[in-house]
DNA sequence: CTTCCTGCAAAGGCTTTGCAAAGCT
DNA sequence: AGCTTTGCAAAGCCTTTGCAGGAAG
């Protein structure tokens, strides 16, 4: 009934078809909204899409400065990172975290949710297609066109509860 | 199978004996971790219980300063509000927001989950039992032990759709 | 009386913005 | 050529913190 993945598996490493394609629908969504494609945007771009799990904005600074020719100002990445969310190449990751802002990549990722420790913040996604069903059917009751939804379980994992 | 409610519903009015259990329970939280119980402490915990709906800090000051007889310094209620989570009395919400930190009351409420339409920002509460019977389901097939969850849902509600 | 709490003001951290120079198409 | 984007630095905003005086037990 229930897909079960832990986090090593969903966050299969990305092909390099993977990553032209994603950069072909951000070519396409800036055209769209009239905006440039640039080589700051795309290299920004890359570093989120090869970016292995959680990340925040400081995370990708140092990706992005560390490991790839050219390099963005935190003022750029500021305002890249909402073009790459409407693109849907990336998206909000770990909501319940409160003040940190993490992001993960969304493209050509099966939909996934968080199970999270609150001990040691180990971090287990699953895929659940039961939810998706409750889920459609709570917002149609509510005639609601369902758009999106965020779902993080927190608790204590295995090795936190027995210490 | 589900049970729903409407916003208006489950924010029914708090009896004047639901505050006081509350500040009772506050009252012993605070003991318990040997911290005292002040007029201030007690005054931010009445205009968080009396708050109908969802509210981020500001808001909790523009209660506090008009209607009340005692109010308190910002930085105080950052300081209160924290101990009034842990207490029970009221919990975060609408995570989804981003940016903004909103809280509800939580104490002698029916758990429920949220329905945000994106965009007018309609809020609809509601509760249905078998989400918490699957998420008890995956927090077991994982060993966690289950402590809380977030869980909301965006769409677009049936006004805004169709317009 | 001793310890904790509160208001105040200042600092902190993250995010946004205005502007001139550089980059796209 | 004409408009967008970028880096830089400065401003903003919310939240936290240090401290001295004031409450709580």
């Amino acid at each position: 009934m229930g897909q079960l993945s832990e986090t090593g598996r969903i966050f299969e490493r990305d092909s390099p078809e993977t990553v032209e394609r994603a950069l072909a629908i951000f070519r396409r969504a800036l055209k769209h909204k009239h905006l440039r494609y640039s080589s700051v945007r795309e290299a920004i771009a890359r570093a989120a899409l090869a970016y292995q799990g959680h990340f925040e904005v400081n995370d990708l600074m140092g990706a992005l400065t560390s490991a790839n020719i050219k390099d963005a100002h935190l003022a750029t990445v500021y305002r890249t990172l909402p073009l790459l969310v409407e693109a849907g190449l990336i998206q909000h990751a770990l909501l319940s975290s409160g003040e940190r802002r993490f992001y993960e990549r969304a493209f050509e990722r099966p939909h996934h949710d968080h199970l999270i420790c609150v001990d040691c913040g180990k971090i287990v996604e699953f895929e659940f297609e039961a939810f998706e069903v409750l889920q459609r059917d709570i917002a149609t009751r509510h005639k609601f066109e369902l758009l999106d939804h965020v779902h993080e379980l927190l608790g204590r994992c295995d090795a936190c509860a027995s210490k």
